[in-house]
DNA sequence: TATCAGATGATCT
DNA sequence: GATCATCTGATAC
């Protein structure tokens, strides 16, 4: 699995009014076609999750909810389809111009949880289908893996959630970590 | 400090 | 027309 080998990484983006980086403190696995009743993919490929099917590395990004714009890295190959969504991270370079991004918010919250990530990033839902390894971006993965923290996923209704898919993982104490938040229940 | 419910629009059935 | 991998502000404690 490799979300948790890339908790710690710190990934950077380009934008035209300048440059943030940030450090993924807690990610979420996600799979595909049949294996993961949470994922986007998993009722097969769609205009929307098609960058998933394709190369590893690369960017999946989507609106959601109307008003967010989340971002995955695409993992594995071969058509597989699964991704890791990065749920939270800390600003660790244009701290100012993220700030400017994020205006009245504390600088722990910039990045913390997946809608503001991507805004103190400042990637457009356009730059989906992008490789992370490549301008504008930067991504640095540590050499040894940290010691990660996993759980159920937050967020995930339905047959995707809960203790059955423990795909969620984050660096245990840090400050970049979004509170486990109890989504409204369907039923349990 | 912790928890809840509403907003809001693209995507899929 | 229903769903949704969320955020924010308001309320309760």
């Amino acid at each position: 699995m490799l979300a948790p080998l890339l908790l710690g990484a710190v990934l950077g983006y380009d934008a035209p009014d300048g440059r943030v980086s940030i450090r993924l403190s807690e990610l979420e696995a996600y799979r595909g076609l049949g294996e993961d009743p949470g994922s986007h993919a998993f009722r097969g490929r769609t205009p929307r999750n098609a960058v998933m099917f394709g190369e590893p590395g690369h960017l999946y990004a989507y609106f959601s909810y109307g008003m967010h714009v989340c971002l995955n890295i695409v993992a594995r190959p071969e058509g597989s389809s699964s991704g890791v969504l990065m749920r939270g991270a800390t600003v660790v370079d244009g701290l100012d111009l993220a700030r400017r991004r994020r205006p009245g918010v504390n600088d722990r919250d910039l990045a913390r949880g997946p809608g503001r990530l991507a805004k103190a990033l400042g990637v457009p839902l356009d730059a989906g289908g992008s490789d992370l390894l490549a301008r504008p971006f930067t991504l640095q993965v540590l050499q040894a893996p940290l010691h990660a923290a996993s759980g159920p996923r937050t967020g995930v209704g339905g047959a995707g959630g809960g203790l059955q898919y423990p795909w969620r993982f984050w660096l245990p104490g840090d400050e970049g970590v979004s509170p486990y938040r109890r989504h409204k229940l369907a039923a349990e």
